[in-house]
DNA sequence: GTGGTCTAGACCACC
DNA sequence: GTGGTCTAGACCACT
């Protein structure tokens, strides 16, 4: 899913790609995203290319992140409220 | 009652909760609270977490425990005098 | 062990079943002794009657207990230095 | 080091050989502790009894902590100024 | 019954 | 790597 040819970063392709997910409703609010790890291994980057990706989602507000607990998609952040 | 999406960590919420029973004064000084295992399974959470929130609200001086006894509400805890 | 007709009580018999076995070098010095329940159920006394006899070996200073860690003899308690 | 048959709990046993590395100077201020893991395969305990015995260092000013960093002593816990 | 201590493991974000 | 949170279980003395 993410793109080495694309013009876009690979933070900025992962977070297209959370970001798809969250506003098409598949990831619905309060869901649990998974681990920074998990996300690394799932789309074969570097940690701190998800937490790149991450930092620019809670900027967006779209998830928010809490130390030990995981992150999680901010209860609003839906663009499908039907669903 | 504990939401795993909260900002909060499930030992703060579990004190939020018990925080307001005694501040409301549902609980009153010297109700004596539920033990740690049945608070454990009310709220479906783990011993340690209880008594994690259990120490917080000891320290603020909201609950006293005694050994064997269980624990109780102090008697200045009450935000409502009145009732 | 111990004799419903002997003329010394169920607590006092039991005390002196453990006291000889500290006194005799069995149980070494900073042995840690079988918990309650387990002194109740091998001696088939009332868990009341193992607190009276544990009660007389700290008073004797051959026993020191600690909530939630268990009962041990005390290092000076034992009667056969040698062994 | 940690003594089963010590009258104080692991937790205080652990707490006190650490304050004493950090009293006597063998610690000095700004010092890294080992990590929680390592503490706690170093003596033998698990790694929530080791963030007891931090707990009671931590509010007695001794060290802090930093999330994602380590624990560290306090620039005023020693108790040898010179060395 | 109660709370107190300890274990062993997990998963998390942070650096 | 680090510490932070949570789980599930054990055994203990105390009341």
């Amino acid at each position: 899913m993410i793109d080495p040819w694309s013009p876009r970063s690979f933070a900025e392709q992962l977070a297209d790609v959370l970001r798809t997910k969250i506003d098409s409703g598949e990831w619905r609010p309060g869901h649990k995203l998974p681990g920074e790890i998990t996300l690394a291994q799932t789309y074969d980057v570097a940690r701190g290319t998800v937490r790149a990706a991450l930092d620019q989602l809670r900027e967006e507000g779209r998830v928010v992140t809490f130390t030990g607990r995981g992150t999680f998609v901010t209860p609003e952040a839906t663009g499908s409220p039907g669903a």
